[in-house]
DNA sequence: TGAAGGACCTGTATC
DNA sequence: AGATACAGGTCCTTC
């Protein structure tokens, strides 16, 4: 099976379009720096179940149908795309990226990213209640988090502007979790998200922007 | 657990050899007695998942690739024989057989029986905690259980006896089920398990001994 | 409809 | 410490 589609850009993509964002960072710099158009796709709080033993996210039908669905085999639906890959590039940059597989459980009528999700959760330490945010530029997704409390009020339209590099902190109205911070991304990196450019890390830019891989059978 | 005896005769076969085991069986006697040379394979205590809803039997790696593998399709591995069938005949004689699907699951690397071994738990009334022991008699393969706590401790060497008729009851260390003993096979016909000859009951020597069907893909 | 079967996945223990 | 084995799960199709 062939999931050739472009994930190709619509509207950011085109010069001045909409709701594209661009900056510029003056990191690490070099080579490897690169202004990146990003466009805000969803952010979703995650729940306990995202984050526990069933290993997997419940993506809104919203964005799956919106965002996802029309990408992939140019409109085909659920039957014909069951286990797609999707590839994420790690919005603090550094080069990372993460694979969710991403697919349709009949049974719960819901999309779902499953393989890869939980070593995400792990490595971002990711709990209930921490916001999850995915972003594409061009053909390029993107994913992030920050954590509960550091939160932005996502009531914006789609394509809207990513948030600011300092917000206000709000009440924190869930306990705090014992893990330790140090253990975890700082706060006020993982708030930045996608509202800046991203350092490109590794020399090669990753061959493969959006790895659409239909898995074995 | 205990992995032994090659399939082939490599000394049981041998007359007077090893590991072979030969004893005549005074039962309901007539034509359909017959002397069976057999050669244990291997046990495995099962665990809950193996007698649960999962409906499939793990097959302890090296069991499958010494003994299982190398006579499907002469030796070709597993990418070849997806899904074979193997026709166990039941080690309490009677004539009665089980089939069970063989095979390989890519993703956790590791052999299974699948279809038709729920059949054999309930009919036998399998429980975690007891052992299913695999034999063999030349090409024919035999397939019987024992109670937890009627043990027999497989320590022997490859090609080892088999267990005696009458064994010295083991410390139980496990409690007891509470299924009502009357329900079951005798503990001391259990026990026997292929230490003694097989009583063929139905007419026909059915066939196929070794049935290795490959099943669709 | 429900149970069985088939393929897939993952954390844990172990080597 | 990385790789492996496997126990215990998932969903989904078939019957």
């Amino acid at each position: 099976m062939a999931l050739t589609a472009a994930w190709e850009s619509r509207g950011a993509a085109q010069e001045g379009g909409g709701g594209g964002v661009e900056l510029a960072r003056s990191g690490k710099g070099g080579n490897g720096e690169e202004r990146i158009r990003q466009e805000h796709m969803f952010d979703k709080v995650v729940t306990p179940s995202d984050v526990g033993k069933l290993n997997r996210l419940v993506v809104p039908k919203q964005f799956a149908e919106r965002h996802i669905l029309p990408r992939l085999l140019g409109g085909a639906a659920r039957a014909a795309c069951p286990g797609a890959v999707l590839r994420f590039e790690d919005g603090r940059g550094g080069g990372k990226a993460w694979a969710f597989r991403f697919s349709y459980w009949g049974s719960s009528q819901s999309y779902v990213m499953t393989k890869g999700w939980s070593a995400f959760v792990r490595d971002r330490r990711l709990a209930a209640g921490d916001t999850v945010s995915f972003c594409r530029a061009g053909a390029r997704l993107f994913i992030d988090c920050r954590r509960r409390g550091a939160g932005i009020v996502a009531s914006a339209p789609v394509t809207r502007l990513l948030v600011p590099a300092v917000v206000p902190r709000v009440v924190t109205l869930m306990p705090q979790r014992s893990t330790p911070s140090d253990e975890r991304a700082p706060r006020g990196r993982c708030v930045r998200l996608f509202g800046v450019d991203l350092e490109l890390a590794g020399a090669q830019p990753l061959p493969l922007d959006l790895q659409l891989a239909l898995m074995r059978r």
